[in-house]
DNA sequence: TCCTTGTTCTTTGACATACACAATTACAGT
DNA sequence: ACTGTAATTGTGTATGTCAAAGAACAAGGA
């Protein structure tokens, strides 16, 4: 047995200056920093980030793959806005995904993930006090880890992450009612206990009908209000 | 009435430099012109295909996104190999999405989209006769343009798109065997049927079946074959 | 006034080049 | 055979340049 079986030795690798852009600009549009339909010009992201065009427009690709930007040839990027058929989509394919995710931590996941997972939804509910849009990204962001590295099903993983950008961008636009947000929590409560129940199905029940009421609040403020 | 009203007169928009280098890398992939594993050298790639390398790596960065090949710091790009992890992680995606994409086709898409994705299928048991690679990948993809298209949800298609092309990928590993492409075609005529019927559940059914079945092909071909 | 046309400015699309740095390989020297 | 060093290779990032597409705007004519 050599020393290099020992992996907790292993130097962890720092994310290239790409990835920081890619990174940040994410999280800019995620918050509404960047609202939907923003022009994103590259000259002057490049100023306000201290990049070069090489780096800004890679990062830029990797956004455009994950639907978050849109480009329209030789006028350039700007962020996505997403119609209420897309959103419906969105949510659409986040219910389907999220349900499989479900079903497979419930499957698979070992018990330590189920503990972390309760714990991410305690720190989730803390959170929800302060509005603080980042803050609950960040929190929402660790239990969507945890659920998704139990299920072990890292294509799907890849897949959520990306439409949980979208859905925090909706979020902020419709607003996240109050009332909602509360409601939210004690759902995910149900959901854990389901998961650490092991019912599949009734976990996956509660994941679907979840994000059906989030999209439904969230549409209710996306769509042309009629009277 | 000015001229300009005259839509057919319209010229084609073509696609950008970028677009062709990702598509035709795309195309080498899924036809197992580059193997899963090889390298991809920056340099080589731009005298192969004549552009320049900011254009490649631009276009690099789509299939990054798509995990189609994968980047290793410093050390380039390489064709993804799928563990059979990931291979079974794939196909239960595809199942799940696909799934849903045949429920919303059976419920949404309109005669002509019905008659157009019948047609697909004579196309595709046509084209299975000469075993081209690249023959079959086309038809392949015109028939899924149909069905995601019917089906009327962008951003599930798009996932399927990507999803379709790592599939492919794997079809030419495991070599398709002509016995499951035979009984392919003949779900796919199932399959239609269902749909043809409005039959939610049941064109459900055979597809989630549909994809089970191509998985197992699949990975009974990339699974360490152990006595 | 309104429409058309011409001009200029902005911004992207694509390329060539340059250079630092990491990883790998080759090559000693012991 | 082991270790340290140098050369090689290839990526990561930054710059500068040029052409072409659009947008904005000004000037001219009905």
């Amino acid at each position: 047995m050599s020393v290099s079986d020992d992996l907790s030795m292993r130097v962890q690798t720092l994310p290239g200056l790409r990835e920081q852009v890619a990174e940040r600009l994410r999280m800019a549009i995620a918050t509404g920093r960047f609202p939907a339909g923003a022009r994103l010009i590259e000259r002057e992201l490049c100023e306000m980030m201290g990049v070069s065009r090489t780096s800004l427009r890679e990062a830029l690709r990797e956004l455009q793959a994950d639907g978050l930007i849109t480009l329209q040839p030789n006028k350039g990027m700007s962020v996505s806005v997403v119609s209420e058929k897309t959103a419906r989509s969105i949510y659409e394919v986040r219910a389907t995904l999220e349900g499989l995710a479900a079903r497979l931590f419930a499957r698979s996941a070992t018990d330590e993930q189920m503990r972390a997972l309760h714990q991410s939804v305690d720190r989730l509910a803390e959170v929800y006090d302060d509005f603080s849009a980042e803050a609950f990204i960040v929190a929402k962001t660790r239990f969507y880890d945890i659920l998704l590295d139990g299920g072990g099903n890292e294509v799907a993983a890849d897949m959520l992450r990306r439409i949980h950008t979208r859905v925090s961008q909706l979020r902020v636009v419709s607003l996240a009612s109050e009332e909602r947000a509360r409601k939210s929590i004690g759902e995910l409560r149900d959901f854990v206990a389901a998961l650490e129940a092991r019912d599949e199905e009734r976990a996956f029940a509660i994941c679907v009908a979840h994000v059906e009421a989030a999209a439904e609040a969230a549409l209710k403020a996306i769509a042309p209000p009629e009277a």
